[in-house]
DNA sequence: AATGAATGAGCCTTCATTCAT
DNA sequence: AATGAATGAAGGCTCATTCAT
């Protein structure tokens, strides 16, 4: 009996493959015949679904994206108070399942890949816009607009290190203190703007 | 035209030619032929000098990390006061030359080699070792040891956040603007010390 | 026309003509790609069965080794009288299929081959020795145990020289010829032990 | 001071080298600059004085062959006897500086060679027509022409025989009993033509 | 729905050989 | 006499992608 509606399984099966793949080898310098046997299907197959490899991986990585986005939605339900909210976008970003090893690894990749793929950059630059958008929105009502257009920059530019860093293994702080200083970092600027 | 000694003016060019063509592709991805050509060599040759593609980037690593190493300790030289020396590092990351986009693609390629490479990762480490110490000679004589240890992986973090994100023209923050900002997050902790 | 199960067919193309392709050239100096192309393939889905230009190789010695084996064994069936029973072996070592120019050309290559790969040294003594048991199952039965043996190695030797001889086409004794002698080695060692 | 008349010694140097090198590689396989090396000077050189690998290689095999040939020559001086003359020849081969595991795995790769070479199997083929001239000199003395034909082929095949054998370190007998070996061959004969 | 079969294109690497000095 | 410089040509191998079943 022929099997039917696997798509949307093998899609995901294909997505998670990606990904787990990426992650452990560091590296996109991954076959698509790898992630398709980890997903358990004929390379084959994979091009069936995906049509290339390119959309392949930006399936991928629109999951991370999107699970990221959807992470940060929830946590920020119910929170009113700014900063509050702020720091609840923070722990979004080295909460398990975003700052796990094998998350970044990829992540980074897909920063890289930006610079030669449009689409990859596309996908990128929304991600960035919204969360930028989001930080905007509540720094806009603790500070003025530059000091706000400055500390989201600070904070954006301070995960994007932490997560570098800790892909590298380099003698980074691990998640509990990278989430700290980055918290610090608004903190810093909370104490400035109460001394006035 | 001699035709001795050509060695040196071979490798030189291949590395420039090796950090152009990585940049400009946005990867590692690029051939050796490719490279070569720029150098205006055949891959032939450029496989006697350096022996394999992975000697070739090796090369350019080494080139890129040396120049920047070399380019803080010409800015230290003569600064005591440890505020400055630290400002003089940081000056060093955003300095023409080495915030290049070109030089911050390779920059960035190499960092996720690491993720593949032992000899990449290698290389790497030493850099990020010598340039965190460099930060808590003087940071030391400005915070407590904790506070130092602090300062130091925020600024070296945001300092790699900027570049990930010069790499990509996202809407970044340009040179000045990144470099004052890694500045300010140093006059932030002054200003948190001096309010006690 | 079907297209599954290509593999064993695949396979058994590509051995014939990695022994043609090597006995015509008498050199394993020879591509992959000339012999995938004499198998009607291309180089690409020789490499996707064998894996490396090494495993063809062993695969056609391999190839080689076992029909002969199977030719031995096939003739010393209903075979009972020792001297009947050598003269079964070598008769195997000179029948058609074995020694045609082509076939010990290919011998005679895998034979240099072995003093650089150990796999092909490894295949070769396997083969050397069980020549050897066979022969001196039946030599001890004529002989003492030293002769035996050294009729043995007598034997054999005769044999590898006429090889090598047959391959380079020098004034050599044709293939009858060549098993005449090599059975009238066995005659003389009986004579002497007639004659005491 | 330009040196004079150096050709003769970057020759011998070249040849020695080239010997060396296939020795210990057991294989043709070997590169122009390896043998330069060895023979301490610039590939370009080599091909200055040789003209190509081929003629490199023919050189080399020229001087096993001609000193294989004095050492036959030498050897006879001063003896009449046909049987002691053949012993003599057949000492020859086994002769240190002849047997040797270099020289001899030398000599194979050139036997294989010939398959390919015309040049190199006209230079084997000149050789093998000497050593059974000479063998068959005093055979004739002993054996009827067909008998001495005989013996002839089985004496030269018998050695040759030994000699892959020695090569390839199979469970070969050492030198001596080689040697023994092939003078029981005559002795075989000679016992036979006695009894009549 | 699924896959084994198949390949074209391309890359790294090696090497004999040439040339200018 | 001697060599560093230089390359064209070629080979092994990989892989995304297509196709027939």
């Amino acid at each position: 009996m022929p099997k039917v509606g696997m798509e949307p399984q093998r899609r995901e099966a294909m997505i998670r493959a990606t990904i787990q793949t990426i992650g452990e080898a560091g590296s996109l310098d991954v076959t698509v015949s790898q992630i398709a046997k980890r997903a358990g299907m004929s390379p084959a197959l994979a091009h069936h679904y995906f049509g290339s490899k390119d959309q392949i991986f930006l399936a991928a990585m629109r999951h991370i994206l999107r699970s990221f986005g959807e992470s940060v939605t929830l946590r920020l339900r119910n929170l009113e108070e700014p900063e509050a909210r702020i720091r609840a976008i923070i722990a979004a970003s080295f909460a398990s399942g975003q700052f796990d090893k094998e998350i970044v690894a990829a992540w980074l990749t897909f920063y890289v890949r930006a610079m030669q793929s449009e689409d990859v950059a596309r996908l990128l630059s929304v991600y960035a816009r919204r969360l930028k958008s989001n930080l905007m929105y509540d720094l806009r009502k603790l500070f003025s607009p530059e000091e706000a257009e400055q500390v989201a920059q600070g904070l954006a530019s301070l995960i994007d290190g932490f997560y570098i860093r800790h892909a590298l293994q380099h003698v980074a702080p691990d998640r509990d203190a990278s989430q700290a200083l980055v918290c610090d970092y608004l903190a810093l600027w909370m104490e400035r703007k109460a001394r006035g």
